[in-house]
Formats: C-alpha cells, sequence, structure tokens
DNA sequence: TATGAATGAGGATTCATTCAT
DNA sequence: CATGAATGAATCCTCATTCAT
C-alpha cells in the first residue's frame, strides 16, 4: 500500500543519483525554513540540479514533500513492526524497562540519523491538515496491535496496572514522543542529549507518574 | 513588556471595528489553512474590509500573525498568573487532585472558548522558529515560579515524589498540553469531549503512570 | 495669467499656516528625492498636517507641485522684469560686464535663497515634458524682449558682436544656468562658492571664448 | 570595471533576443515617461514578453536601468577614447576648428542613433542622485586627459588662450552638451536640425564668445 | 477647516510549472 | 534524461484620494 503511494508520487523510476540529491536538499531546507517557505529554485541550487528536474520526477512541490515524508514512514514504520516482532518472539522483553529501553533508545537512534527529514515530518503534520489525515492516521494502526500484545504481557506479570491498551499506548507516546518533537525537531537541545539518563527518567515517569509511593 | 510589543505590532492606535473583523478573519484562515498559505486578500474578503486597511493597521502579514499571538498570550498567562496566587493565598488547593483538576478544567475553558487562535499558536510556533524564540521562551518564566511554589506544598504534604520542579512542570505540560493540542488543533475530538471523566484520567496519569501500585 | 494659473491650481483661497507648512515640507522632500519618489504621507507628517489637508487644498499631489513651482516662477520673472526694467530706465548698465556681474550675482543670490525650489524646477523641468511645455515655453517670453533690448545697446556701443540676439541670448543661459544648475541643483559644490570669482569667469567666458585674442 | 558592472547588474548570461526587446522596450518607454512613471508591466508587454522574463534577466526594475545605462556608457566612451587617440596619432587636427567639427558632428551622430537612450541617461541622471554619483563621477575621468593633450596642442599653435584645461573643457561641454540635451533630449527640434550650421555655430561661440573682435 | 481611517487600483516581485532544445 | 529560459497568476504592499466626523 505504501509503496503504491509511493510509485504514485514519483513519476520517474529509477533512483538515480540526482534524485538523492533532490531529496536531500529539499529535506535540508524544509527543516529548516518549512515547506511553504522553500522555493524549488531554492532546492534546485542547493541540489546542483536544474529546476525542470525536480518537476520532471515529482511533478508538483507538493508530491516531493508526499515522496519524501512517505519514504520515512516507509521506513519507520517497517522497522517498529520487525523490532517489536522479532523481540516478541524470542521473548526478549519480560519487564517494563527492558521493553522500553530498548524500544526508546533504538527509537532516539533513529531519529538521530534522520533528524532532518524527522523535523519536517513533524512540522508539516502539524501544519498541513490533508497531510495528517492521508498520513498518519492511515499508516500507524499496523503498529498498534504490536504494542497491544507487549502491555498484555506486561499487565500479566503485574508490571502494568489494568488500564485500557489505547490510554497506555497514547501515554508512552506522550511522554516519549513529545519530548522527541522538542529535543530533535524544536529546540537545540539535541547537540547535549544524555540518552541513558534521560531513558532512565522516562521509564520512571511512565510507570510511576510524579506521585510519591 | 507585553503591552510594548503589542503596540509595536500595531500601527494605529484606536480599536475599532474594522481591526476587530480583521483578526476574527485572519485567526480563523490561518488556524484552517496557515499563516503561509493564506493570502492578505482572503483576510481582507472575509472581514469585509479593503486590503489595505490591513496595511494601515498592521503594516505587514507577519506583523497581524505576531499582534494576534501576543493578544492570546497577553490574556492567556495573567489569567493563570492571577488564578495561581489569588487560589494559593486562600489555601484553597491543599491536594494535587483539585489543583489539578481545577487548573486543567479553567484551562480547557480557556483553550475552547479560544480554540481557533490556540490552533494558529500551535500551529505557527512548531512551525516559526523565530517566534518559538521570541515569544514562548520569553514569556512562560513569568509564570513558572508560581507553579513551583505548589510544588513544593505538595511535596510537603507528601503527595508528590521528591523530583525535580522543572521535570514536574515539564510533565504536567506533556500530560495536558499533548492532549489539548491534539483535542484541540489537530484532530476533531473537541466535539466530543468530557472533560470530567477527561480531568480525572489526567490526574491519574499525572500521579500514577501507567505501572501498578 | 500667471495669478489665475495659481489659483487654479489651489482650491482654498487662504494662504493660512498649514498651507505654508506643507509648501515647506513638499519643496524639502521633492528637492532631495523627486517628486515621484515622494509620498503624500511623508509630506504630511514633515508638515506636521493630516493627509487630507494636503487634498483638502490642492485636489491631487500633482496640483501641489505645480502650485509649488508656479509661485516660484511667479516669483522669479517679475523680479528680472523689474530688476531690467528700472536698471535700463536708470542707465546704470552701460558695460556688457556691469551687467552681467549684477545680473548674475542678482540671480545666484535668489537661487541661493531658493535652491531647494530651483532643485525641484530644474528636476521636474527636466523629468517631466508637460510641465516643461507648460511651464517654461509659456513664460519666459515675456522676459526675452527686455534682454534683447539690451544686447541692441551692447551692440551700438561697439561690445557685442553682431550676433543674432536670440543666439547671444541663449549663449548666456548656456553660460550660466549650466553652471548654476550644476552647482545649486546637482552637486554639493554650492557649500564652498566664491561668487566674486565666478562671476569674473564667466563674463570672460562669455565675451571671449576660449580662443586667444 | 564597466565589464563587471555590466555583468553584475544582470543575472543571466546568454543575450538572447528576448533581453534585446527587453532593452528596447524599457528604453522607449523610460524614454518618454521616465523611469519612476513606468511599469514592468508596460514594459513586458511592449516587449512582448512575460513580466516575470524580465525578473528573470535583470532581477528588479533598477537593475534594467542600470543595465541599460551602463551599456550606454560601456559604448559611449571607448569610442569616444578610440577617436581621440587614433585621430591625435595621425595629427589630423592642426585647428580648433578642425578638431570641433569632427568631434561634435561625430557625437551628434552617436546621439542621434542612440536618441532615446540618451534621453533616458540625461533625464535619470539629473533626477536620480545615487545614479549621478556612481556612473558619471566614476567613469568620464579616463576620457578627461585625452582632450587635454588636444589643448595643450593647440594652445602651442596659439590657438587657445592660456587658460587651465579643466575650464576649457567645461566650457566646451557646457556649449556642446547643453545644445545637445535640449535638441535631442527635451525639445522636438531633433527633427530640423542642420548639422553643419549648427557646427560652424558652436565653434565660432566656443572660440570668441560673443564680444567683438 | 482639519482630520485620519478607509479605500482599492496598481506596483514590483516571486514562484511553481511548462516545454523546446 | 536533463536543462533552464520563459511564463503569468498570485502575492505582499504602497499610495493617491475620499469622506464621515
Amino acid at each position: 500500500m505504501l509503496d503504491q503511494l509511493l510509485e504514485e508520487t514519483r513519476c520517474s523510476k529509477k533512483q538515480t543519483d540526482k534524485l538523492a540529491q533532490i531529496d536531500k536538499a529539499a529535506i535540508e531546507i524544509f527543516s529548516e525554513k518549512g515547506f511553504a517557505n522553500t522555493s524549488t529554485k531554492e532546492i534546485a541550487i542547493k541540489a546542483k540540479v536544474a529546476e525542470g528536474t525536480i518537476f520532471k520526477h515529482y511533478g508538483t512541490k507538493e508530491n516531493l514533500l508526499l515522496n519524501i515524508l512517505l519514504k520515512f514512514i516507509k521506513v519507520l514504520i517497517p522497522a517498529i513492526k520487525k523490532d517489536l516482532i522479532s523481540k516478541l518472539d524470542q521473548q526478549n522483553f519480560i519487564t517494563v524497562e527492558s521493553f522500553l529501553s530498548y524500544f526508546f533508545k533504538d527509537r532516539v537512534r533513529f531519529i538521530q540519523e534522520n533528524q532532518d527529514i524527522f523535523t519536517v515530518f513533524i512540522k508539516e503534520i502539524v501544519y498541513n491538515e490533508p497531510l495528517r489525515k492521508n498520513l498518519v492516521n492511515l499508516h500507524f494502526d499496523e503498529v498498534k496491535y504490536k504494542f497491544f500484545a507487549y502491555f498484555d504481557l506486561f499487565k500479566k506479570n503485574g508490571e502494568l496496572a489494568n488500564i485500557d491498551n489505547g490510554i497506555i499506548l497514547k501515554h508512552m507516546f506522550k511522554i516519549f514522543l513529545t519530548d522527541a518533537i522538542w529535543v530533535f525537531a524544536l529546540s537545540d537541545e539535541h547537540k547535549t542529549v544524555d540518552v541513558d539518563k534521560w531513558t532512565a527518567e522516562l521509564v520512571g515517569e511512565f510507570l510511576n507518574g510524579m506521585g510519591k509511593k
């Protein structure tokens, strides 16, 4: 399904050098100034490519953005899925802490490696309603149930309270994504982040909240 | 300080009908399509005003946005401050629950009443780095210490764990603002919100997290 | 005839303070930036007057310019005429040198006293063809014949060659006005001008040219 | 130096048809109505070109003017220089009359061939101070000393009086340029000009002035 | 008479997109 | 495939002018 969308948003098939240059340049400028404030000329110059080349490949500026974000999602989602499944099968995560630590560190690494595109993703998802509806609502359901399986496991083990899985997942995202967005997309704190310490704090927040036991 | 900024962003003194019409129209369109995708002509038509009138009053489109957001902050921040101070003096909040319930419901009401402008605020703060630096970082410090006083009180009462006040505040914002942003600025759920139930959930999340006691 | 034009270009009769302020401000800004690059708002601000006041009095911006230039001409031309007549009657000028010296110094003084308006006059006459046709061609003929009378006198006295009076007048203007325009309207040399020395040079140029006698 | 300036004022490299059309249209309209009273849309229509094309090539309207004037100067100055040098070497000008006649007729021909651009040049140089400072003061020095060499020659031959070369040059320009400006840029007399008669008059004026020998 | 808020046509400039080479 | 000149609609903004107070 995602592949299909990806193909539709591209007009040519080959992933040439030029395409990669365009993507790279677009991501960098979009992340810095936002899609709406970036001209295709700017992208063409930074990509060392003629303006026409961008349109040969993507047809419209909008499509270039969509394609970039789809590529991101197309990598992100399967990666999460694969992780969850393989680890689940190996029964590697028997405590919430081991699960969250692994998952969180892994995602942070992923975001760090794709920081610019992550920034573009966040900013445009917030800014652009059609994008929000088409991308997020559409594609994240697939992963949801992998998480739910873990939550059920942790409930059985007595680590998680008997709360609706949807709420738990949402809470997990609040705790984690809010920070990640702030650190990697909105502030400059990403330069001075101690992932281990951060992870420990988040696990505590997630499990115990702010109240005194 | 805010008053001064507000005056600088406006060119004319009088708060006429036209000004109100422009503000209203701009907020509605900005919240729907974003600042960058809105033309001043559109605003003028919706406000039933000549395009020139917008520029007579605000000088630039950017300034119109700034003025709208400043007005929002100028109402929001003092309202929070006043609330916190008066209630604190009267020792009305002796439990975290009463504090959070009141504060949360009150803010939700405020956001509901200013939903469009709240949406503009969120979207543009995320999209526009200079705005983020100038508005948020600049003006939210004033309120911070009012919260800290409460947190200290609740720690003394044995309700809050001995955690750094900054982290507690951040957690509180994560738990609350994330939801509020989603509900009021990004999704359509605001139409079917049960504030009481929601509040109760958030207080639970805040105090206990997801772990089993 | 000039009076009539002047009245037509003004809508109100009284020469109030406001009118004088507007004229003064307009002349100053026009001379600096040119008519086309000056906004009525600028003039209003410098004149400490509402923008509407300008239009109450002059109707259009064009009319303001015309009125200013007409006032200038209305003073300039009769002054020249009067001078020429009175001196001629008294037979005060019996040599070309005395004639030119007096006339030249007198005009320089006049231009110095009205430097800004002179600058406006020159720049707009060059820039604006209708103005050129209406103002200059129309109003300078009156003075011409006064000069011719002098030239005839000097020819009789054996000082001037037997050249067509029109050419002599044109030559006189070339020699004198070119310098005056350069010095007072286009360069900054007006600050360091030695009128006596200058006059002597010009008289020499006028009478003898550059050739060796 | 001029080449460099010329390149800076143009954005594209190729001298295409479109560029020539734009230049031609701009010169015609500028000369008629002045730079400030001409809209880029007008130019585009007359040049049968899209408005955007003008900005693709020149970036700003100001730059279009500058480029036109620079091209003019770039042709004018070297042409004068070359003439003066080659004729000087051949010792062709042994009398002031032959020198002035040749030079004057030659320049008149040049101005006649470039009458519109000459008009633009004169009008904008008078109207626009920055232009005056950057263009004229900058580029005419180069030619000055070629003239001085001739003046020295004519002094030795006993034709010119022992007057400062700067004054002689200024006088020459007064006598000639004033007329040329009037005839070709400001009036309609250029249609009925007898160059030979005119030249003879000017040589006489230059050498002898108006006085009786 | 004087004001200044309001107007809206017009201006320079930008930009996504097309297309001939 | 790649180019970049050309396009022209759309944009933000300016400004002379009007008019109710």
